[in-house]
Formats: C-alpha cells, structure tokens, sequence
DNA sequence: TCGAGCGCTTGATCTGCATCAAAGCTCGCT
DNA sequence: AGCGAGCTTTGATGCAGATCAAGCGCTCGA
C-alpha cells in the first residue's frame, strides 16, 4: 500500500487524494530530515567480524552502512546460523520497531558504519510525514526480500538458490549503475552457505557446476562474472533443465 | 527502532524525546483513524479456494481477516508453492509498500474479509501519524516473522520446524487470551508442508513422531493439544537430543 | 445411514545433499 | 618473495527426507 502516485505505472484510477499531493512526502523535502543527520554523523570503523550489535542488544540506533559488507543474522543455540541478509553501502540497518535487535549484524572485512539514534529518528518522523513514508518503503523493501528468501530456501535445489542469490546481486549492481555482469562476492562461501541453507561443500559445488555449464565464470576469489544472464534468471524462476526430477516437483 | 517508550521494559536510557511524547501516536487518539475504517467496511465473504488478490494484481486496498484463514504464498514458475504464512482474524494483509503485491492471498476454509482503499489510508496517515506508526509497528512484526521463517527453513530439521510452528501457533493463542495448549490447525497439511519446506509425508510422519514422544495429541483432523510446551520449545530453539547427528550441526 | 472422495497416514525405495576427509589455492604477513 | 593459515575445491560415503505407492478414515452429501 503506499505505492507512490507519481511513479512510473500509469495504471491507477485512484487518484482521489483530499489535498493533491502528488508525493506521499507531505510538507517534507528530500534535504531534510534523515538525510541531514547522515551528513552530520560520523562513520564508525568496524574490524572484520566485529559486532555492530547482537541479537537481544536493546534497539537504540539506526544505522546506515557507509562502507564495506554487513552480515545480519539468526543463531539457533547449537550454534547454527542463518545469514538472513547482506548490507552493502547505503543500507539502513534496524529499521524494525522492536525492543531488542532480534538478528545480530556483524562487518564482514572491514566496514563503515554510521548511526542515529532512534530517539532523534522517532522524534523527526513525529514532526516529518514523508521521512516515516521513506523509511516505511524501506521497510518494506526489506519484507519483500524476507519473504523471497523463505521462497528460494524452501523450495529450491541448491542451483536455484545460487540463481537466485546471484541474480539479487546483479540487479542490485544494476540500480547502483554497476556492472550488472560484475559480480562482486564480498562475502566468505561459509555466508553464502548459511544465507542459503547448504553447507559450504554444496555451494562450491554448485558453483562449479554453473561454471562448467558456462553461466558463470570465476575470478580470483570472491569475484563472479555472470556469462549468460538470462539462463541463470530462468534456472532462479525455476525452470529447470527438462525431465529433471527435483526437489516438491509438481 | 521507534521502540514504544513507555512499554514494559525499563532498562533504556533514551527518554529524551523532545516534546515530552509517552506514545509515538503523536496527536491520534486510539479511537480514530483505522479504527473507525474498519468498523464502518462491510465484510466481504470467501469462498474455500478463493482469491482475495494475486501476486502481480495492483495494490489497491489494505485488507483486515474478519474471520478464517487466510494464506499467503508465492509460487514459482512450475508450480512449486512458498506459502508465507497464515492470516486468522483480525490481521492485517497488505502492509507493504509495493505497487503490485508480491505473493498470493486465498482463502483457506470460507472467510471473511474487510478492505479499505489503499488511497484513504495514505491520505489518513499524512493527516496521522500515529496511525502511520501503528502500520509500522504491524509491518515492523511481519518482518520479524518472516525472518524467523527463513531461519525455520533454513536451519532446522522437520522436527524443529514443526516444533516452531506449533509454538508459533500456540503465542498467538496466548496474545489473544486462548488456551496456548489447544492448536487449532485451521489448514490441511499440505498447506503446512509448503509453509515449512517440508512434504506432507514428511509433516504427517513428523507429527507421529511427536505424539509418540508424548509432546502433543492430535484430536480429530485439525486440532492439536500440546501436551509438554516445555519439551516443544527447547526443540524449536534447537535443543536436540543427545548425540544427535543433524542438519548442520556444529 | 451409507458411500464416495479427499485428506491423511504409513510403508518401501531412492537419491541428493550433508558429512567426512584431504588436497589445492589465495592472500596477508614477515 | 616466501610462507603459512584460512578459505575453497574436490572426492568418497552415508543417511534424512523426497518420491512412489497403498491403504485408512473422516466428512459430507444423497
């Protein structure tokens, strides 16, 4: 809901807002609010593996990454992990109104972190519609992309969840006016593996395999080149390579 | 973030919120906005099966489950099935800010179903942002959850996942003041098999497996009596019996 | 009340992925 | 540049859960 107005789809016929605001912005302006406290916020430098915070920690900040990669993460007490997202440069992290941090969020390498604090956040959207609409959309960003991750691990078979995860980064390289084709892997295959819900072995398999069916190509170490788009996006939608037997077939 | 201040927990020190506001409602009052909505929106029957939307449909309302249950899912090209989860009543369906929805809503069962254009609540949250808030907070909520499903299906053998499922079930009933020990599945199995990334047979021997531990007691078709909440929630927290070889174990 | 169908359970088998194991490659560090 | 630790790949093996296949029983309609 929500959906801007003023978007690109001409398709709506519900445009009986009381006050002909083309924006759900309000009296706000893309220079205040957030965007200011950004400006005056510091970066915080994080060492690979450092804890930004920790699952349970009390919610006191937003933060936005500045600079390097960010896991965010479940644990199970035995100690098993569930890489629920990566945040790269311009993410916001802890937009959930909870209590606690409910994942942990760690650097991966070296980051740039910056904050505010949810009191200040809380106090500007009190005073600023359209500031609590952008974070809102951000939020629910972030939904859609839960709930994808549900669909890729729950029904998926480990090419498909590779697909996937490959085809999140490109089109996130695509609106960030990247190499679509430049896969940069920024993280260890141990993420990739628990991001994913298959152990290391299985992903570095799979990977070869994409390798050996030259739709990808592997450089260095954390660096893919995507060779044939269009076949990984429909291995991602799931049509797979005929007669297959796969994993809840219909 | 935007953490209810005056909540229960008494352990923040970040009460310096400028205009002395104990609720984040601002100038709304409990009474207005949504509320009044809901109550003046008749309530649109379903038929079992039936869609209230489809994924690609244009978000055009927000809808409230007035009664059954409804499922959210996703389907990928083949057929496959992601279900996302359940809706029962009083639930909110199409929070997120997206201009066409992303997964599937059926009913399950016959239900009924309120709506409100999409159109009046944007123009209510610009004059409210207390109500504003509160849609944060339910969305705020749908992450958490699904998140917990992506750790549910990705790191967790049948066992747990059903574990959490049931415990998931049984907090709902608590929040709304019903018997925690009584669960009433309100869907088939298979509906339970795509929610958790299982297959039916795997749901049905899993919960054989349960009542013969002693940890629950199926009761007609769709009901289910948790007898040691105990037991089921330090399964669903991964607490595994000893020795136990699993899924990623560590 | 009876029958039919659908949903559920149970059993047998198969296989894909986890596990166990070990070697190879990278990159940072000296 | 050399070296070593940690990351990654590759190989062998086993098993949990998917698939295949009946059979059961609850529900609902006639």
């Amino acid at each position: 809901m929500f959906h801007q107005l003023a978007a690109a789809s001409a398709d709506s016929g519900n445009s009986e807002l009381p006050e002909g605001h083309s924006h759900p912005e309000g009296h706000s302006h893309p220079d205040r609010g957030l965007r200011k406290l950004w400006e005056s916020s510091s970066v915080r430098l994080f060492k690979a593996g450092q804890h930004v915070f920790r699952a349970g920690d009390a919610q006191l900040d937003l933060y936005k990454v500045a600079s390097g990669t960010i896991r965010l993460y479940k644990n199970l007490k035995d100690g098993r992990r569930q890489v629920i997202g990566f945040l790269f440069a311009g993410d916001l992290i802890g937009l959930e109104l909870q209590p606690q941090h409910v994942c942990s969020a760690q650097a991966i390498g070296s980051a740039g972190v910056q904050s505010v604090a949810v009191a200040i956040v809380h106090a500007l959207a009190l005073e600023d519609v359209g500031m609590l609409f952008e974070l809102y959309a951000s939020l629910s960003n972030e939904i859609v992309a839960a709930q994808d991750l549900a669909l890729t691990i729950g029904r998926g078979d480990p090419e498909e969840r590779l697909g996937r995860f490959l085809v999140v980064l490109s089109r996130r390289n695509r609106r960030h006016g990247r190499d679509p084709a430049a896969i940069d892997l920024s993280m260890p295959r141990t993420d990739i593996a628990d991001h994913l819900g298959l152990t290391i072995e299985t992903v570095s398999r799979t990977l070869t395999r994409l390798v050996k069916r030259r739709l990808i190509k592997l450089a260095r170490r954390r660096s893919i080149q995507i060779l044939d788009m269009n076949v990984l996006e429909a291995l991602m939608d799931g049509l797979r390579r005929t007669g297959r037997r796969g994993r809840n077939r219909r």
